[in-house]
DNA sequence: GTCTGTGCAAAGGATTTGCACACCG
DNA sequence: CGGTGTGCAAATCCTTTGCACAGAC
């Protein structure tokens, strides 16, 4: 495991093969797009994202490719409360964010319980039979902030 | 416990109390937006809530009234992936929803067994020693959705 | 060559801000 | 009265759309 994951060779390839499967195409905007995702251990904005790819990508063609890749389940929307949206690469099913509401630090976890959860919500409701995914995220104060107040 | 709150007599007291005892003033377009969402089963978009008021309030003093008693914890907004915020009424902190990703119905559910989530998330952090909100919706097609595909 | 992906310009929609006036307490 | 709440206009921010051209396959 490299400390620092660069952009080259076996995950160049990778990620051009994620883009084949699902039927896109591998383009060097939409490869760096990927790749900082992959790098990023959180869920970033749009904004931030174009400014920081090593190929340049316009920020319409950022929110195109990842309404493509969270239709095609690479990418997930996130809402984090900040007046914008946050996007992540998709790893597992059950991974969730701790927010900061003072300074926005964010960290991650895993374990919602979501199938339990969807069983008993499935009870309780009448008009619906599947659940085909779901949003959870806890808000508080993270310690650094706590301590200012 | 009365079937259909009307905005009237006891209710409009009661509602005229919540403000004060938050130390809101208490106005006509005010009682009117706090009434239109006590007497809502499901969280309301700001334009919907605007124009159904029985005495007018500006959409932007919608915006302004909801924010405040969203900090005073008297409504709260909720994401239900439209491109716009919704809010309801706090009646409970573990009051949650399903939301048909094709024509928008929404059903509640409870009991996320938010306490014991948030335990386990805060096990896992390291930045944060206390949760203080927390987001949970879930996504499906309603059965009516569902067979038109 | 064909069709998807791109950049640039512009539109669209939600939400916020500024400011003078109204009105609750 | 003093200060919060309101309406109206305008600004701002995020996101989407249109269109001609470039580049992947």
């Amino acid at each position: 495991m490299s400390a620092i994951p660069k952009y080259h060779g076996k995950d160049r390839k990778h990620l051009q093969n994620v883009l084949r499967d699902n039927g896109f195409r591998s383009t060097e905007g939409r490869l760096a797009l990927l790749a900082a995702l992959a790098r990023s251990s959180k869920p970033l904005p749009v904004e931030v994202l174009a400014r920081q790819l090593s190929t340049r990508l316009d920020e319409v063609n950022v929110y195109r490719a990842l309404e493509s890749f969270a239709k095609a389940g690479i990418t997930r929307r996130v809402d984090l409360q900040h007046g914008h949206a946050h996007y992540e690469f998709v790893h597992g099913d059950d991974h969730h964010h701790v927010v900061c509401t003072g300074c926005s630090k964010i960290e991650d976890f895993e374990g919602c319980d979501y199938e339990k959860l969807a069983q008993k919500a499935l009870k309780q409701v009448k008009e619906f039979s599947r659940i085909e995914s779901h949003s959870f995220e806890l808000f508080g104060l993270c310690n650094t902030c706590a301590t200012q107040l």
